[in-house]
DNA sequence: TTGAAAGCGCTAACAT
DNA sequence: ATGTTAGCGCTTTCAA
């Protein structure tokens, strides 16, 4: 139970430095707070005392007394495959990053469709003021637990329920318009091939899809529709049924399904954008240096963290939010769809 | 800074237990943490209360009492680039796996090479029991810091000071060799292709390099040595270069920058293994579906982040460990080199 | 085996 | 403007 302080000199606390000033702890922690009245030499007596000698206050100790952490959780999904995609590393750093501003540090935990007990484990061990959920999914366990407890929380995605902040880029729009455009540019045929159903994410993205047909008085090609192909096999299948269609451009939900889809066409023998013109609702590192480059939709992920950030300190320190923020979208035209 | 728990019940404190049970907050310590002498009896009654009335103790108010967080940092890059590899996420599963284990919860911060402000603020703070370092470089300054501090710490990665604890994979081992394999296989011009020299691991990949070289006393042709080659526009420069030479085969130091080597061949007319072999010295999803499936070696980087944590978690209760803990990689063979 | 009391370092009414 | 005092919820001597 020794700890490395000991090896120290042992560490300031607010007492020594009433006790050393001749004055009370409550004028010490005024001068740091900045609350409450407090006469402008005391003030700097204390500030330079404590840049002098080099006094940092004990966090624990003000949470205890403030029922406050000063740290937010962020949930991450801890299924394997989920873990290699950059997505949620973006977000991380982006929640990071205004976390350290606000001088709030942040709490990584992870959790399953089916297993929320961290998130359970972490609130009831009051160790954070605020979560930050990534990937919403349909009937999302993590979301219910949360609204049930009264903590704050921001969603990073949408769901229906319009009782919770979420924080997304506007999917549906920015599919719709991105289909618009490859409708324009006389295709007609595209084919949609998109992962999880569980993910309410890939829903909207095919619900912008189908807008782009409505709006353009075109119909889908059923046949050409894959939702829910999630394992590489399921992927590889698909593009080998939707090939047999003989489309002339396919769409994909996401940047791991299109990658997989690019190395499917190049065993099959097609070539991109000769054969078939492929683009993606959302790119990454994972697209960003195939060749030919890939048309795609572009989004800041990390800008998606900041926000989310922002808007749950500001919901920690009683603010009004807008329970919805969408961020904005780039569609990038690419080779691979001319 | 009315919490949110004022919705909920308010929470039940020791004190309340003990007032119920008419023992005292002393007993019921001790029934919880079951330090110190008991009766089996009231420990049962003071359990069965717990477990009825779903009682869960204040980590914060035991964190100040005992000085522990029950909390280890994690940090991390946050240079963009670095941001996307999945390196460093896997790493953080690991981590948040073994730390849940322990009753442990996991604090992300980002610091680069020059910038450890956060770092400091999170340790003069206390909001951490221990640390890991990931990615270490040379002249690294947060070692030194946290060194400095007196802090429990491990890195992932390697470094020359036998007074830090490291979790490795035995690079400079495997890289050496995978390289005898492909000198066996008869390539004697093998180019090799590394990021930068500011990251030990690189360096250490270059050994393991050269030793196979030495070990079948064969040289190494300098010219195909490219070391330091961070951005893609040096990389595509380094292959153009490496071609004009033409080796046999190209050894790359890591995944992302063979997946940029595999496209510039591409885009040069080079096709894999037919014109030239490649091979990488580690492997991740970057390279998992290439086409052709590329030798490297394999390493698991959960099962890294994994036993850093444990090492740190054994650290920080005081226990004894190995300076250094080395982890097995495997070489797997693939069509790239045939 | 159990309890009383002090204390971890800070904040916040309430006085003065 | 400053000080007094009483907590925050838990652990931990020390005494019974």
């Amino acid at each position: 139970m020794k700890q490395y302080k000991a090896e120290n000199e042992k560490n300031l606390t607010i007492s020594d430095i009433a006790r050393e000033l001749g004055v009370s702890k409550t004028t010490v922690s005024r001068a740091i707070s900045g609350k409450g009245r407090i006469g402008e030499a005391t003030r700097k007596r204390v500030r330079e005392y404590i840049e002098v000698h080099n006094y940092r206050p004990n966090v624990i100790a003000k949470s205890l007394a403030q029922s406050k952490t000063f740290n937010i959780g962020v949930v991450l999904p801890s299924d394997t495959k989920q873990t290699e995609i950059p997505f949620f590393q973006s977000c991380l750093m982006g929640i990071c990053d205004v976390a350290a501003g606000f001088e709030y540090d942040v709490v990584v935990i992870t959790a399953t469709e089916n297993d929320i007990k961290l998130i359970e484990r972490l609130i009831r061990n009051h160790k954070v003021d605020g979560i930050v959920l990534t990937r919403p999914t349909v009937n999302d366990m993590a979301i219910a637990y949360l609204k049930q407890t009264g903590i704050p929380f921001v969603i990073i995605g949408s769901v229906e329920d319009e009782s919770i902040i979420q924080i997304d880029n506007h999917h549906i729009g920015g599919c719709c318009e991105l289909t618009s455009v490859l409708l324009k540019l006389g295709y007609e045929n595209i084919a949609f091939l998109s992962g999880s159903k569980y993910h309410i994410v890939n829903n909207n993205r095919y619900k912008g899809f189908k807008q782009a047909f409505d709006e353009q008085e075109k119909d889908i090609d059923e046949r050409l529709v894959f939702l829910d192909f999630i394992s590489y096999v399921q992927i590889d299948r698909a593009v080998e049924l939707i090939m047999q269609q003989k489309p002339e451009c396919i769409v994909c939900s996401d940047d791991v399904i299109c990658s997989r889809l690019l190395i499917k066409l190049n065993e099959l023998g097609y070539s991109v954008p000769k054969d078939i013109k492929v683009a993606s609702f959302y790119d990454s590192i994972h697209l960003a240096n195939y060749n030919p480059p890939i048309t795609s939709l572009k989004i800041d992920i990390r800008a998606l963290g900041i926000q989310a950030g922002k808007v749950l300190i500001s919901l920690i320190n009683g603010g009004e939010v807008s329970h919805q923020t969408l961020l904005d979208y780039e569609i990038v035209l690419k080779k691979s769809t001319m």
